[in-house]
RNA sequence: GGAGAGGUGGCCGAGUGGUCGAAGGCAGCAGAUUGCUAAUCUGCCGUACUCUUUACCGGGUACCGAGGGUUCGAAUCCCUCCCUCUCCGCCA
């Protein structure tokens, strides 16, 4: 959430921004108008609450004859207020409706953009791989080998279902595992989080209400799926005032994340590119606000030592203003070539979101003993979205008799195997 | 799921209709004092919105789990819901 007395005292500047990621400067104009008139309100009722506060204390003070003839008039003084609440309320309930519909503002130096097209690949290392065969897809490399059952995987569930077995079970893990262990070299706590969470922790993050239909939820229960460990990761502090001594929290978490995703038709269809569960080791970061800029960089770092290990070329896309996410400032992009697929593949998203979300959660910390407290800031990036690199691992260390090699580092975690070949798995 | 107890400020904990934004304690901040990292004393010390204001100070309102209700007036009485704890049931 915006701070509100940022679009009240730098109206250009916010609609500028906005404008920037595609917001037309009417919708801010419309903010301003429910919140001028929430705020006469407002004062309009705190009069009238003074006014009774002190009249009621008087009332209590008067012999029983005199206060039965103010009583009436109490009352009436009461009606006003209740009426006058009830609007306010209503008031209050569009201004939160429009104040959760407004997006982060982009910091000054993220590129314009209207969509994906417009992100610059600020860097590519690693040049494309030569096959002296044709490289195939991974779906084809996977259902050959045995190691990616999708007919099994759409009988028990349906279409965008799939199931890892034998080594391919076993590669996802070993990734998994790889991946927490670098995490917490570099100094994140590892959480198992909750998969499913409640409205005020999806409201927190950004992804509620704005992407309510891309989340599968538990009505009855008031549960929804998470679509990404940012979720309870961020929302773990909520409606705390940390210390400062605390920040910053680097957490780390692998978890399924569940999305509805709306799927058009004829893309990405085949393969793990693109599911309704799928896995990934996320991070979060909370930190002091002065450093969040900073921050994002280290995430961006800390994401790529996973990638690097993995020797499959990568490149790093900024994400210009129209392909921000909802909550971010400035996000950097990581993707991975896959040669069967002949793309590149993001794995990986790295966002600042300063403190948007800490302002809809409600965490703050005291910057100074005994000073007041403040929202701080929060990153969230993968580290890295499973199928993906999955995609790349098994597309990149494809032979030409169709088996892959096993990645040198994650041979420790393969019990030693250092391919996966044809056979019984 | 059933029965009981309870949810109060950063923490602990009083408070059962008005003088309670809320005693007391702890922690924190400022100062005093002390022959030495401790102790003692004094003062300050919730959050948000709002008015006045350059700012400070000050005034007003809201907030004692959430939402309703009763009342001139609710932390306090009533209703609904949520959560925690204890016991029972069920269960991976």
């Amino acid at each position: 959430m915006l701070d509100i007395k940022l679009l009240r005292e730098q109206t250009d500047y916010v609609k500028a921004a906005l404008g920037r990621a595609g917001i037309a400067p009417t919708e801010i104009d419309q903010v301003l108008e429910v919140d001028a008139r929430r705020r006469r309100l407002q004062h309009d009722l705190d009069e009238m609450r003074a006014r009774r506060t002190r009249e009621s204390k008087e009332l209590g003070r008067l012999a029983p004859a005199e206060r039965e003839a103010r009583r009436l008039e109490m009352r009436q003084l009461g009606d006003q207020i209740s009426a006058g609440e009830r609007e306010l309320t209503a008031i209050e309930h569009r201004f939160d409706e429009l104040m959760l519909g407004l997006r982060n503002l982009p910091r000054d130096w993220v590129p314009d953009g209207k969509g994906e097209a417009d992100n610059v690949v600020i860097r590519t290392e690693g040049g494309l791989p030569h096959f002296a065969f044709q490289p195939l897809p991974h779906w084809e490399l996977g259902e050959r080998l045995g190691i990616i059952d999708f007919e099994r995987g759409v009988k028990l569930s349906g279409t965008r279902f799939y199931l890892l077995r034998g080594l391919g079970a076993r590669l996802e893990r070993a990734l998994i595992a790889w991946m927490l262990d670098l995490k917490r070299d570099q100094g994140y706590l590892e959480i198992i989080p909750p998969l499913m969470v409640n409205t005020a922790t999806a409201t927190s993050t950004g992804h509620l209400p704005k992407n309510a239909d891309t989340m599968y939820r538990d009505i009855e229960e008031d549960f929804w799926f998470i679509p990404t460990a940012e979720v309870p990761l961020t929302g773990m502090y909520r409606d705390e005032i940390l210390a400062a001594e605390q920040l910053p929290i680097y957490l780390t978490a692998y978890t399924p994340c569940f999305r509805r995703e709306k799927m058009s038709a004829g893309r990405d269809v085949r393969g793990i590119k693109r599911g309704h569960q799928f896995d990934k080791v996320e991070m979060v970061k909370l930190v002091r606000p002065e450093t969040s800029d900073d921050e994002l960089q280290a995430l961006i770092e800390d994401a790529l030592a996973v990638v690097r290990p993995l020797n499959i070329p990568y490149r790093v896309v900024q994400v210009c203003t129209g392909d921000l996410t909802y909550a971010g400032v400035a996000q950097y992009d990581i993707e991975m070539w896959a040669p069967g697929l002949g793309e590149w593949l993001e794995v990986s998203s790295c966002s600042n979101c300063g403190d948007f979300q800490m302002r809809r959660a409600n965490i703050r910390y005291r910057p100074q003993k005994g000073g007041r407290p403040e929202f701080v800031h929060s990153l969230n990036g993968s580290g890295l979205g499973l199928p993906r690199t999955l995609i790349a691992v098994m597309e990149n260390y494809q032979q030409a008799d169709g088996s892959i090699v096993i990645p040198e580092v994650l041979r420790p975690y393969m019990g030693g195997i250092d391919a996966i070949r044809r056979g019984p798995a």
